[in-house]
DNA sequence: CGTCTATTTGAATGTACTCAAAAGCGGTGG
DNA sequence: CCACCGCTTTTGAGTACATTCAAATAGACG
């Protein structure tokens, strides 16, 4: 765990020595190579994953087998199947590995556990996952306002530091849009 | 309030009287006709609302001045613009009253002085946002898979209720079609 | 019954899609 | 160092689905 710990997750937080031990037991560090699938849809979902370098991806298989990329973790981000992982239901989403990445994994009862022996954990983490709905109704509302390009200009402006670290088809998948579309869509912008 | 009261709400959560007055009290009861528009994009977002009865849409203008409903609401569930109403920040959509209704508002300030007042209201709520959340990416992932056709047979299943309510071009703003595509759609599905 | 609004239908257009082929890129082994 | 192989991206041509704009029909309400 070098200079990182587990108090850079909880950014602000105050932890007593004690704390910050019993904290760190909770979490494990795993290393994930590209192409490695963490989550597979069926399979129950007793974990979250805060991101400490590298990239994943969450993405769901659709009735025709087509891929549809949800959401793209990097750096300081969390990622699950929180619907599944919320509600203790099954996975309807896989997550995979699309950059290597080193990620820091822990239970929905070790994160109970933390919540009531760290004062502010939780609220930290409430205010996380407010952002993180907030994202994805921003998410809806450009699906529905923007066409492929707006959307790819959209995304290279929230995302600056995600898109080198992507397969174009991933990109493409996330924006509901096909790799030759998005090839398309890139070489119009580019002699523009 | 006839009667229904505060405590159907938050149905499963047992009350004294006292927590009961407490909780009355910070609720206020108001009924809106179809066409009020009770929150606008640029305001602050202070209060979400429990629909008692009748129909309310939230909306989101874009640049080109087209609306795009985001959710629809009835009986029992909550509406408000939640990406504000958590961050404090200011509204990007509307609310609008679709069919007569009667709803139940609260501010944030009440909801966090009921929190500490009537233990599992906290956690009555979280799990309602976390449904909430549910639906988002279920949302996210019909927009992305499905076509107009498939999009439209999904809500009829998921919301069999709401359909009657509502008129073609909020349900098409909705669905991101036009209203022209619609009833093509529901032509089509009538001689099948 | 007439007016206003909502929905349907029609025809032309456009945007993104599919399928297929070519070009580009990156790594490996000779 | 270069040639080859597999994977990714680009380009091309034809197609499909939803859109736009316009007109006609249907409903709701006074």
């Amino acid at each position: 765990m070098q200079n990182f710990t587990i108090k850079d997750i909880f950014k602000g937080i105050a932890f007593s020595q004690i704390q910050l031990e019993n904290a760190t037991s909770k979490f494990e560090e795993v290393s994930v190579k590209r192409g490695d699938v963490i989550l597979n849809a069926g399979q129950s979902v007793p974990s979250q994953y805060y991101v400490y370098s590298g990239c994943l991806r969450t993405y769901f298989i659709d009735a025709s087998g087509k891929e549809h990329t949800i959401q793209f973790a990097v750096n300081d981000w969390w990622i699950s199947d929180y619907t599944a992982f919320f509600t203790g239901g099954l996975a309807i989403l896989n997550i995979e590995c699309v950059q290597d990445a080193v990620v820091y994994k822990i239970s929905k009862e070790s994160m109970e556990v933390l919540y009531a022996e760290v004062p502010g954990v939780e609220t930290f983490f409430r205010i996380k996952m407010e952002r993180f709905f907030a994202s994805f109704q921003k998410r809806i509302l450009s699906d529905l306002a923007m066409s492929a390009k707006e959307k790819y200009k959209s995304f290279l402006k929230a995302y600056p530091n995600i898109e080198t670290n992507i397969k174009n088809y991933h990109l493409a998948s996330y924006l509901g849009i096909t790799p030759e579309s998005l090839s398309r869509v890139r070489a119009e912008l580019a002699h523009e």
